[in-house]
RNA sequence: GGAGAGGUGGCAGAGCGGCCGAAUGCGCCUGACUCGAAAUCAGGUAUACGGUAAUCCCGUAUCGUGGGUUCAAAUCCCACCCUCUCCGCCA
């Protein structure tokens, strides 16, 4: 949520910005509501002051035993007036918050303005992709002799699913562990369990309420408050912070979790059909970082190199792009993507995405720490994949694949996979 | 699932429908005393929104949440949420 004093004081100029990420802020629409929330909100506390003034006398003639009809007649219709402008206001204030509510936010000024993301700038390309002297086979293909199967998965849960047996389950639960441990004992975050169902406060919190509703899974339960299933755990990691007032002392505040993630995908219909690169489920290692505003921009700086840094120890090539202006996503100011080199899509595809939201989630959260002078500021959140898990197994088997169809698995996990060098299809 | 207890400021803990944004204690901040500290004493110490650009001032709202009764609700009524204890069930 941007901050309403900001849509106040310069109203073209935020329209303007927000109109660099093709956002189209109604300006109109903004000011006539912003007119009458003043008015009604004005009349509706005079009448307040009014009504509990007038009551205070009351009290205090009463308990001088003195007669009321008179002040009681002065207020005679006040309730009435009162009920209706408190109502008014409410309804106000409910469209003006979801008018609020439904603004992205607004682009860093160190990002691009571009079109599409094509505008996407390439900051780094880091290892070489490989040269092979053989047919390069997909994920697919190669999963399937380690126990990567689609067919199972599709007929316990339908599309959209996958099912891991095996060194290859195994190489998927490593793969978490290793990337765990790194950023417990190398980058120094605190390593949280979270629930993977959440509040629709939570959701909001974070900005995929209301917006994305569709985007989501959804569990409801008889006579109780439905809950969603975490599409990251961003969600819950932020949301520990919500309606809180952290002790400066304590910043930062840096956690790590691994989930899994759930994602209707809708609206992704023929996209990524193939393969395990767009499921309704998939694990990933998620870094969320809540800082102090001055240090938000230095933070994503080391949260995208502790992502980085997971990639460059299990040796695969990647590049890190900073997002443009019309690719960010709804709550980030500035966000690097990064991407690892896929040998059989012979491009680079999203494994990590990493992005500063200033204060656009912890203030629809009223998460805050106490300023120098002792008045609480709301805190910068940062987070990223640190990565996806599963994408990385895809980014694992293919560019690691050998020619007689094994995969050697990264030296650092090794010690998660007892040992085991390469992955090797069933000799039958 | 059954039975019971309870949700009040950073914490503990009071609170006859009006003088309650809320006693008291602890904690914290400032000052006095002191060479310094402790102890003691004095004062201060919630948040959000609005008037408004303002850390001052004024107003409004907030005692788990939402509704109701009333001129007036922390206090009365209803619903919900959450926590705790015991029993049952359960990974």
């Amino acid at each position: 949520m941007l901050d309403i004093q900001s849509l106040r004081r310069d109203l073209a100029g935020v329209a303007e910005r927000l109109a660099s990420r093709g956002f189209m802020l109604d300006k109109a629409e903004f000011s006539r509501l912003e007119i009458e929330r003043k008015l009604l909100q004005t009349h509706t506390q005079t009448l307040q002051a009014q009504r509990n003034s007038s009551s205070k006398q009351i009290g205090a003639a009463k308990a001088r035993g003195e007669d009321v009809s008179a002040i009681m007649a002065e207020i005679a219709g006040l309730g009435d007036a009162l009920t209706a402008a408190e109502t008014a206001l409410q309804a106000l204030q409910t469209e003006l918050d979801a008018l609020l509510m439904g603004i992205p936010n607004l682009p860093h000024e160190s990002v691009a303005v571009g079109l599409s993301e094509d505008d996407n700038r390439e900051i780094s390309r880091v290892g070489l992709p490989r040269v092979f002297d053989f047919p390069v086979r997909d994920h697919v293909d190669l999963g399937e002799k380690f126990g990567l199967d689609f067919e199972t998965a599709s007929k316990i849960a339908g599309a959209r699913f996958s099912l891991l047996r095996g060194d290859l389950a195994r190489l998927h639960r490593a793969l978490a562990q290793f990337m765990l441990d790194t950023h417990i004992v190398n980058h120094a975050y605190t390593e949280v369990y979270v629930p993977y169902l959440v509040n629709a406060e939570s959701m909001r919190g974070t900005g995929q309420l209301p917006k994305f509703e569709d985007d989501l899974f959804h569990v409801p339960r008889k006579d109780m408050e439905k809950l969603y299933l975490i599409p990251t755990a961003e969600v819950p990691l932020t949301n520990i912070v919500r309606e809180q007032i952290v002790p400066r002392e304590q910043l930062p505040l840096k956690f790590v979790a691994h989930t899994p993630c759930f994602r209707s995908e809708a609206g992704a219909y023929g996209r990524d059909t193939r393969g395990m690169i767009r499921q309704h489920q998939f694990d990933k290692v998620e870094l969320v970082q809540l800082v102090e505003p001055k240090d938000s921009y230095a933070t994503l700086e080391a949260l995208t190199a502790h992502a980085e840094a997971i990639l460059q120890a299990l040796q695969l090539p990647y590049r890190k792009m900073a997002l443009c202006t019309r690719d960010l996503g709804f709550s980030a100011a500035k966000t690097y993507d990064l991407e690892v080199w896929l040998p059989a899509q012979n491009t680079y595809r999203e494994i990590s995405s990493c992005s500063n939201f200033e204060a656009f989630q912890t203030r629809r959260m009223l998460a805050r720490f106490r300023g120098e002078n002792g008045k609480p500021e709301l805190l910068h959140s940062v987070n990223g994949s640190g990565l996806a898990v599963g994408r990385t197994l895809v980014a694992i088997l293919e560019n690691h694949q050998q020619a007689d169809g094994s995969v050697v698995i990264p030296e650092v996990l090794r010690p998660y996979m007892g040992g085991l060098s390469a992955l090797r299809p069933a000799t039958d």
